[in-house]
DNA sequence: ATGAAAGCGCTAACAT
DNA sequence: ATGTTAGCGCTTTCAT
């Protein structure tokens, strides 16, 4: 016990970290076996409470804390699943991360949360990480990695993959159902008396191709194709408003703006409010996400809701599924999304029907 | 290859993940001993090249992965700088997380973050585990954890605390100036010749306390003392509606209103208008924070900037040092916010000049 | 340049 | 109920 000035080394140099009181310490002052005190440590039933008080007593005072970096050494699991995220300004991302958090709690795992901030290259380093670390598995949010890196990992863990859609083996895919949200937004639309309905698209960003398609679809479905009317645009408010106003500077003006996300359609709102237009007297107005910007009363925009916690708890159900039972296959899980009427869309005034 | 079924152990058990090569399977297979192997896979010179292409190829092959705990378990060390995000969904940490990230990479260290969903029970659960997985340090934002629970933590690892403002040995602190904050916001508008400024309240949100006594210091500075005014408040939309709907009903109308963050500058934003009166033509506005959402050209609101990205740099730079210097004191830092003139502020029109 | 051996802090048989 | 022992996969002396 007697931890002597002789002990330390080399005067400046960054002492060796040797503080942590280990199970030997904790036994070594309660008098007992380092069995027991790891039996005490995991609740384990067969120790008297004699010896059961001494260690508790014996470890408090040392502050001992158990190494999970030994544990798993040994135990060769570390109820850990690894979250790389791509972004966490997302706040999409937040919200799977909470259906993430909850669905591990439940089954007893832990979350390990890492972030490749948009960055393909910080990405697989960030992924890297957690397969070092021995993570049981892996979920990738809106990874923008090659799917040779994807498949690799895969190889090691389960993974899951929330936000891309790659099909690989070993990998778990969930998905909102971008297609169909288009659709019901469409629907919505033509639903009020809409005709002549535009879309500002969202280029590369995320299901931007599932929604255009939903578009083109449920327009063809409404017998609107001749109206069909597709802006360029980015998922950016800047886009939204550039898209918005060479829509309002074309020779027939649309009733009803389809933005592909809410960021886009805060910019189109601007632009509107700037061409001397009201929302929704003069143009309906929809956006996509249901995101906080979204359900301000300033803006009350109309928009599709992703079950973004479901989508998380999909997630973390799936790679704990094919921990447990490693022969299991990956599939592709499908969520509904869901229509949010607020005030930016109104009937189409009947003078104007076209 | 042949994983016959002779392999596979009792029926329904959860097989010994015994997946993952080792660096003894790789010695094996490059034909050299396992210290040849680590010293490869640690970049050290005195390996011929024979060798090191062996192993190089034996673990390609393999798909070998350096293990990350066997090897933390021996050095003692994670390299791994532990953050406790209390909540991912605030977009503030989401950029302290940034300047974290970018200071540790730096130095050649990995952010492992955690989360504790605004619940004090399940933030003390994600700090026990990144201090059981050996994080050599820890950076809490947001924490709303007890100061004794800080205190026991920092007596395992260094700890920088990020908004929020515990006092204890070995805990950093890096903190934005509110104060002065609140300050340079009054000063903009009484340097734009309003008298009546309005204070709408942020309770017992992060901060609040100093934001009013700033507010309330700059008004006594600028003689305004008998027009302050501070109407409740807690930081949300909402509350920043009710609070300016109380204001603009009360027998004098303030020309200018200050709300204490940008998320209750909206809501208050909502109230002018539903009450006829124009943003800054009639009431001045301004928030705090200077979040996204005062960035929208839709809403373009004068606010107050926290120099979050530094504020994480600050942080970890402050528990690097710690962990590479375990003798140094821990600090508390004191960063500068800025004034971010946008369009909801202006001179008061003369003819309303008191 | 390479190998052998000890040991990091713990769990998991196996004894007793 | 408790102690003993053998590793987990790696790094780190220490020999050679």
């Amino acid at each position: 016990m007697s931890r002597s000035n002789v002990e330390r080394r080399g005067a400046g140099a960054a002492s060796k970290p040797s503080r942590h009181a280990t199970i030997i310490d904790v036994a070594g002052k309660a008098g007992v076996s380092k069995s027991v005190v790891s039996r005490v440590m995991r609740g384990e039933a067969s120790v008297s409470p004699s010896s059961r008080a001494a260690v508790m007593a014996a470890a408090e005072e040392l502050g001992y804390r158990a190494n999970a970096v030994a544990r798993s050494l040994v135990q060769r699991r570390t109820y850990n699943v690894g979250v790389m995220v791509s972004d966490l300004h997302n706040i999409f991302f937040a919200e799977v991360l909470d259906g993430l958090n909850a669905a591990a709690a439940e089954r007893g795992y832990r979350t390990l949360i890492t972030t490749g901030n948009r960055d393909p290259v910080a990405e697989e380093r960030a992924l890297e990480q957690l397969l070092e670390l021995r993570a049981d598995g892996v979920v990738l949010a809106g990874a923008r990695l090659e799917a040779k890196v994807v498949g690799a990992a895969a190889r090691a863990v389960p993974i899951a993959l929330v936000g891309s859609d790659l099909r690989l083996p070993g990998v778990d895919v969930v998905v909102d159902d971008d297609f169909r949200g288009a659709v019901l937004a469409v629907e919505h639309l033509a639903g009020l008396g809409h005709r002549d309905i535009a879309l500002i698209d969202g280029g590369q960003g995320a299901g931007a191709a599932e929604r255009r398609s939903g578009y083109r679809a449920a327009m063809a479905g409404a017998g609107l194709t001749p109206r069909i009317r597709i802006e360029p645009g980015d998922f950016t408010e800047g886009g939204g408003y550039e898209g918005a106003r060479r829509l309002l500077s074309g020779p027939r003006l649309p009733t009803a703006i389809f933005a592909s996300n809410d960021q886009s359609a805060v910019g189109a709102l601007d632009a509107i409010n700037e061409a001397g237009l009201r929302v929704p007297q003069d143009v309906s107005l929809m956006g996509y996400d249901n995101t906080a910007l979204a359900a301000l009363r300033h803006i009350s925009l109309t928009t599709i809701h992703q079950p973004r916690n479901q989508i998380g708890k999909m997630a973390m159900k799936a790679v704990l599924r094919r921990i447990e039972h490693p022969g299991s296959p990956a599939r592709r899980h499908v969520l509904a999304p869901k229509l949010i009427v607020r005030d930016t869309t109104a009937r189409l005034p009947s003078r104007r029907m076209a």
